[in-house]
DNA sequence: TTGTCAACTGTCAGTCGCTGTCACTAGCCT
DNA sequence: AGGCTAGTGACAGCGACTGACAGTTGACAA
């Protein structure tokens, strides 16, 4: 349903052509993610990158619209294995919970994929890159509403309502994933795993509930 | 306690010098949104603004950090009342009712505040136009998360929590800021007053509580 | 009033992201 | 083997933005 333009890992390859092509693509993006990695993304030039894999700025602009969508690429893939992952939840589950149990089921196999395309590590790295980066961190938010408004167009086809007169799906997305976007955000920050992360993500969308009941109970909801 | 750099109807003006100054600003400010609304933002280029100023390109950045600046300033200024309301609101509130009552409370002021500066129905054509700009867009999410920093700190002091150890003021912050721009987005894709945001806004805001409930009931939750 | 200082501004040159054009190399297919 | 064309490099150019330098003009004191 839809083209992700794997990099690495799938495809037999055909044609010398079609393989070179893959290669300089490759290369493109791995010294692009490692120089933003290194120098950081404003420190780094096109003309960087393309110093680096021996290519003209020419080239790198037809592989990419341009620095943005190489930064994006691994995001781009998870956000797929999410919405897929919602896709295949059981149809009678609540909404709430389809949310939920998709972040928790999607996160190996995201895991996974990345490492296909780059190592897991520098892929982390990266995402501080973008999580400090002003540039970048909101281009990552808009791809995010754009996130949320697929993840409300499936969550509307589960529950059988319309998303363009019923609010309830956009509703429930904008808060479920503003909640995400807390915990990655106070994650990135610091300097911990990937298992820290998906703990952290799953304890704060708990905590939603009790968060918006009328007035706060004392209990300490001390995370961190 | 902030600065917000009022443009036009306050401070009596002292010197020559500076009232000059005050006035390139508005005029650069006036021009550019009137140009954004007329032809667009990427269809405006500094170029366009300043020769319909008269003045030079090195002046207009002198003035703001670049043409995105210019196009946020009302915006900003409407934050900043929204914050200040949030702020005065009676301490015993509990934190969600504080956020709605807040919005609801500020929503003349901020009126006539924007009208202070330009005229409320051009920002309303401008803030179409930010809605629907790709680079605009991005760049008012990730305005919009710093607001929302700004929002969870006063609510954590009103509820006398540690914003950096209790997750919950940032969590409540994301899903009602979550939720209004969710109303905000499908207000501008339509043509209606600010009268209709206002509603839109708040409904949304008492659809949230049952739009996490676990099964969704079947009353018609239509809107729009 | 006049002269000095500092603020404000314009001009110019340059960087960086990005796009259009055009010629050319090298896989691909017959 | 030879033509076709996708992919590429070299080059020119635009728009946002910045730094350096010089000219202009209010502010303020003598």
């Amino acid at each position: 349903m839809e083209t992700v333009g794997t990099v690495a890992g799938a495809a037999p390859a055909t044609g010398l052509r079609e393989r070179r092509k893959r290669l300089t693509r490759d290369a493109l993006l791995r010294s692009s993610l490692e120089l933003f990695a290194a120098r950081g993304y404003e420190g780094t030039t096109v003309d960087d990158i393309v110093a680096a894999v021996h290519v003209s700025q020419r080239t790198f602009f037809r592989y990419f619209a341009g620095k943005e969508e190489v930064a994006f690429h691994v995001p781009r893939l998870a956000e797929s294995l999410l919405v897929d992952a919602v896709r295949g939840r059981p149809p009678g589950e609540p909404p709430l919970d389809a949310l939920r149990g998709a972040l928790r089921e999607s996160w190996d196999d995201i895991a996974e994929a990345v490492e296909q395309v780059v190592p897991l590590e520098l892929h982390l790295r990266v995402y501080r890159v973008i999580e400090s980066t002003p540039a970048l961190l909101a281009a990552h938010l808009r791809r995010s509403s754009e996130l949320e408004e697929r993840l409300a167009r499936v969550i509307a086809e589960r529950e059988g309502v319309d998303p363009d007169t019923d609010p309830r799906p956009r509703i429930l997305v904008a808060a479920v994933c503003g909640v995400i976007r807390v915990a990655e955000r106070s994650w990135s920050a610091g300097d911990s795993g990937l298992a820290a992360l998906r703990e952290l993500t799953t304890a704060h969308l708990d905590r939603l509930g009790p968060a918006l009941a009328e007035p706060w109970s004392d209990d300490r909801h001390t995370s961190r």
